[in-house]
This record gives C-alpha cells, structure tokens and sequence, in this order.
DNA sequence: CCCTGATTCGC
DNA sequence: GCGAATCAGG
C-alpha cells in the first residue's frame, strides 16, 4: 500500500483529530499502525503531546531469528475493501452537550467505519458484531453484523471504538 | 494481556 | 521513504 496523498491527508487528518495509530491504520487499512506511526515522524507531525519518556535506545541489532513461532498468525488487519463515510455518532455522547439553542448539524468529523452487513436485530447471532448504526429509532437502523469473535460483542474494529476512548480516558492524557 | 507512541535500521 | 521489530510505558 502506497501512500497516496489522499491517504496522508487522511492520516494528518484522523492524527490532528487525536485518534491513536492503530485506529488511523484500522481505517486507512492497509497499514500497521507502525506504519502509520512511522509515516507521521517523517511528515514531522509528531507533536501530540509527550506519550512517553525520553527513552534512549541502544540495543537489538536486527531481526533476529524467530524460534519457528507454531502459531503466530500475522494478521493483515482483516479485509477492508473499501471504506464508507457514515457520520459515526459513536463517541459524541460524551462530550457534554450545551444548553445553547444548537438546532443545526455539528461536523464533529466524519469518521470513516468499515463496511458494515447491516443486520436487523432479529439477525444477530453471537457471532456478529452489534455495534448499532446509526438510530436506533430510525427506519435507517441496523447493526454491524460482521463477524465478532468470542472476545466481545463487537468485531474487532467496533470492540475499538467500544472500549478505547475508557482506557483512553483511563490514562487522562 | 491489552494498549500507547518512539526509535532504530534493513530494505 | 517505508515499516517491522523493538522498546518503554500506562
């Protein structure tokens, strides 16, 4: 996957935003998040507050040999064929919402989601995701359906969403 | 164990 | 320039 400049303008985009490595290369897809990571050093947009330590690192010399890992599956981060724009309104709950007459949209961001297999609640199984899209009270509504795994109640992508921004909040950057 | 960003360095 | 491997830390 090469880096296009939609594709870095996205990444500056979703960085600017404050959404961690992992996410931007989640949604750009193609990309590990050390990708991601990588790319923003050399665009030199690294400045978002000091996550660690100054660390001084001085060791390994290269890639050294694997004992034959049985099972260490490298994950291509799953299939993303193409990613659709929905107005995710997945984390604005929780910024406070003001008193003020503010009839209109709030941009807030598109966020860019997965392709999602639109389910109606009948449809669930324990093995789909049931990250809600969209309204719940919206004719529009449906759920993620895509493939969760035992881990959760969400597919990878949406267990994210779901459960970083606690521990996000948990650091209290 | 999950995650985060930072750094190094072979490619 | 790119990104996997690695580190250091929450």
């Amino acid at each position: 996957m090469n880096w296009t400049d939609e594709r870095v303008e996205t990444l500056k985009k979703l960085w600017a935003e404050g959404l961690s490595a992992s996410q931007i290369a989640a949604q750009l897809g193609g990309v590990s998040r050390n990708a991601v990571i990588g790319k923003v050093h050399r665009l030199k947009l690294s400045s978002r507050g000091r996550a660690t330590s100054p660390r001084t690192r001085q060791k390994k010399a290269a890639t050294a040999a694997p004992t034959t890992t049985t099972t260490t599956t490298r994950r291509p981060r799953a299939t993303r064929p193409t990613t659709v724009s929905i107005g995710a309104t997945a984390l604005q709950a929780q910024f406070d919402q003001e008193p003020v007459a503010q009839t209109y949209i709030r941009p807030v961001s598109d966020v860019v989601v997965p392709i999602s297999r639109k389910l109606e609640l009948v449809q669930l199984t324990e093995t789909t995701c049931k990250w809600p899209n969209g309204d719940p009270l919206s004719e529009e509504f449906s759920f993620c359906g895509n493939e969760a795994g035992e881990s959760g109640p969400y597919c990878a992508y949406h267990s994210r969403i779901a459960y970083q921004p606690a521990s996000e909040r948990r650091r209290a950057r």
